[in-house]
DNA sequence: GTCTAATCGTGAAATTTAGAACGATTGAGA
DNA sequence: TCTCAATCGTTCTAAATTTCACGATTAGAC
């Protein structure tokens, strides 16, 4: 297998995305242009990017979205179901337990853990909210992939240190505080206030 | 004013937010190794950032906490507060509108626009959700600088365009799905599914 | 069948970003 | 005072990423 850049594989759930909804609206043909009209990508980097995947588009044509949505999915998803355990079912956590649209794309919250035992034994959407010490158990239960941080910062490397113990490949990181983990980890760290404060700099030249 | 590189900027709110933290735990020296051991970025990186800033260090010694955020801040943010607007009060935006976090990094929602009309009328934390129409007006008389798009991917477009009517400059989005913008304003997508299945497809190799 | 315009795919150039190496500086202690 | 070890800041090198240029391909018009 081609060792594919990183930022091609995300930009590949891009496309993902895009020629889900395409499909949707029945629509059977899309060339880069028109990717790159819809997503701001530019049409040379779209066009670049998917022959990492091989060559499926048609010169004059373009790709057909079903053909092409498959190859990169085939590439990047292998129809896999990931399976994610939350920490902390506060504002964001139930936010996230309640949103629907992750089932859609092969997502799966499978377990939530909290501290606070008025949330414990609820089930919110399906899914239960466990008590934090049983994290290993049930993560591993699960089969969870990945966790999500949404707890408070002041207790955020608590819970990544059980998230590692875990199992847990890769981490979602809300809370406002670096996590330290082993470099086998992925973690991605999700701030809503650098993500304003950094587009309010941006925006200022 | 010095060309600084946009990762840079990014970082720099990162360092800012771990100095903040660590003043407030009345340390008054950090090195640039003690940086990169908290925030996981490289001292090299974190020494080669802060000196696009000037020279603040002390060689022996490290920067001075308070010193070296003054710095950082002054470029970057400038004492600013940066004013928000925030359409779509579901579950996600509600989650936004009670976070008490924004007010200590000079972030503040102005006004939440809403179709919902049982959501209209009401205050969240302060913050009066107004009718959708309403927008143009209330931004312009509340100077705000970014919108946040948290309603559903098929009115993520409609309301983006009222935002770049209203004289936004950035807007954060939420929705699964790319919006088109003037290039003058500029656009951070944050899509939690993309967030999961990326770190999703890096673990897998 | 030939021409043509649109589109793909790709190799090279340019840009951005990260990393490595290293000299310069400084405070502490012998 | 002199040495030393820690740390900063800068320059050079390397890697990753994007952009550019252009040839290759193909469906459709005539
Ligand atoms: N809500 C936002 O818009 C927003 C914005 C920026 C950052 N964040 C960050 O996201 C994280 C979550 O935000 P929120 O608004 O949902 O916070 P919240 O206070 O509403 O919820 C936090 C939840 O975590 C639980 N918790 C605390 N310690 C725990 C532990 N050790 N183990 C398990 N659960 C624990 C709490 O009981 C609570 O239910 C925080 O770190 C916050 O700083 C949130
Ligand atoms: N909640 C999550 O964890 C999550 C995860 C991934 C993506 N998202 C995305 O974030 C966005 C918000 O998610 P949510 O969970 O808060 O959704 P939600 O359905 O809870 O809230 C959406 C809100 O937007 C309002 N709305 C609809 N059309 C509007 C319009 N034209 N103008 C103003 N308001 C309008 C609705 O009345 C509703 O209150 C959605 O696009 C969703 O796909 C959310």
């Amino acid at each position: 297998m081609k060792n594919i850049p990183r930022k091609t594989v995300d930009r590949a759930l891009i496309y993902i995305r895009t020629l889900d909804h395409l499909i949707k609206e029945k629509r059977y043909l899309v060339s880069s242009k028109d990717l790159a009209l819809i997503t701001g990508i530019s049409d040379v980097q779209i066009r670049k990017d998917i022959s990492n995947f091989g060559k499926v588009g048609t010169p004059r044509i373009g790709y057909k979205t079903a053909e092409l949505n498959k190859t990169l999915k085939d590439f990047v998803l292998q129809e896999n179901v990931v399976h994610v355990a939350l920490f902390g079912v506060g504002h964001l956590g139930t936010a996230m337990l309640r949103y629907p649209g992750f089932n859609e794309d092969n997502i799966k919250l499978v377990a939530a853990f909290e501290k606070d035992k008025s949330k414990i034994g609820k089930k919110i959407n399906g899914v239960r909210v466990y008590p934090v010490e049983m994290a290993p158990k049930i993560i591993k239960r699960t089969h969870a992939d990945l966790g999500i941080v949404a707890v408070p910062a002041s207790h955020s490397q608590e819970v990544a240190d059980i998230m590692v113990l875990s199992g847990l490949k890769g981490i979602v990181n809300f809370a406002p505080a670096s996590i330290s983990v082993p470099k086998s980890v992925l973690v991605k760290d999700i701030d809503f206030t650098i993500e304003l404060l950094s587009l309010f700099c941006n925006s200022q030249r």
